[in-house]
DNA sequence: GAAGTAATTGATCTAGCGATCAATACAGAC
DNA sequence: GTCTGTATTGATCGCTAGATCAATTACTTC
């Protein structure tokens, strides 16, 4: 019965129209994981037919890629402007302990666990996410270093510091989203181990949590 | 044309069979990955038809879990054999570290990774996950336990020290693994950061890297 | 107001997945 | 040597994935 009603078409700008998928599908994403990005999820989200999805995309590796790039540099931003609103350079590694394991980004966790699967399987994706880890570590980098200046910390290898300090972090919320359990509560012991990491004095990083 | 001959069949007693279809997959997630467990690839490298496979194995979701189950319990025990050949608490924690950062658990680290990402798709799987999680945190927090008791180490909570330890080394592993950088080279540094964990004296946990 | 451009649809192709099952032929019992 | 139970095959179903493309229709332009 039910002759199909042919649905109406709303014609835009491909600049816009483009933004849109692009907005879709990190939607989607954002809510359930990049293995949820298909043509047929992202163009439902975008109200429009899978067809035009893939007219927008030359291939699906690449959307993967683009929104992974797109949420975490998003992330990235908003750490750094949480960080720089801290005085110094232990105030700030203090400030990306806490915000890193306040456990409000348990979403972002999912893509980047999801990330590092899937790159195997995707060149696009691995390019996009050691690009990304590289934002990561010079952003924690430069506190490192800066702390170094200062005389609050005295490795004398804050890019390798730096790196052991995403590993650390990264690994723990990802083990308390597999745990389900609250990564707030290693934030204070992951001070003392940062202090350790960067040769500060202990209790000299200061969380909240 | 070819009127394709037919597969000689070789009949074998249930358990035999059904043993060597779980090993053909652990072979296979080992070398590809808990993502390329697929009722035919097993089929393939077990030399038999994917009917076959799935004869014994009630659904693949199952067989994932199982074998994901097998290689970490395989790996605990290796670690506990490697860590109980080192005379104190100390000296543990180092092997600890040593072994699970000396780079040859590369195919490891893909599993739990993928472990991590899948395990939100199926819940045999996420089960398994955190049973062998746990599996890790026990042999973790009876290191830190027994040097508490020594004296060696001073923590009060070493159970939530051990997730600790765990979260940390294999955040690093996981970033190795995506960066195609060596883990060997963070050895030390952990080695360090575990010191103000447990409250040992800094140098006081040898690692050989 | 007409014409042409191109954005959009919807149907379709291929490929791979897990799963099911009637038919077959092997191995052990007698 | 024969029989019988069942391990095993091979074909197939239903589903979902990415990708492709002729047909359609909504805009822009003149």
């Amino acid at each position: 019965m039910s002759s199909t009603v042919p649905r109406p078409r709303t014609r835009k700008a491909p600049a816009e129209r483009a933004a849109e998928i692009v907005a879709a599908a990190t939607a989607v994403a954002r809510e359930q994981g990049l293995s949820a990005l298909t043509l047929r999820a992202v163009a439902e989200r975008a109200g429009i037919t899978s067809g035009l999805v893939a007219h927008y995309q030359p291939s699906m590796d690449d959307l993967v890629a683009r929104v992974y790039t797109d949420l975490v540099e998003e992330e990235v931003r908003d750490v750094e402007r949480v960080v720089s609103a801290a005085p110094d350079a232990p105030a700030r590694l203090g400030a990306l302990i806490d915000t890193l394991m306040d456990g409000a980004r348990d979403e972002l966790t999912v893509v980047w666990v999801e990330g590092w699967a899937m790159a195997r399987r995707s060149d696009a994706l691995a390019l996009a996410v050691r690009g990304q880890m590289q934002r990561w570590q010079a952003l924690v980098e430069d506190i490192v270093a800066a702390g170094c200046r200062t005389g609050a910390f005295s490795t004398t290898e804050p890019g390798e510091v730096a790196w052991e300090l995403i590993g650390m972090i990264d690994g723990l919320n990802a083990q308390s989203l597999a745990r389900g359990a609250d990564t707030t509560r290693f934030a204070r012991r992951t001070a003392r181990a940062a202090e350790a990491l960067v040769g500060a004095r202990p209790g000299s990083i200061p969380v909240s949590a």
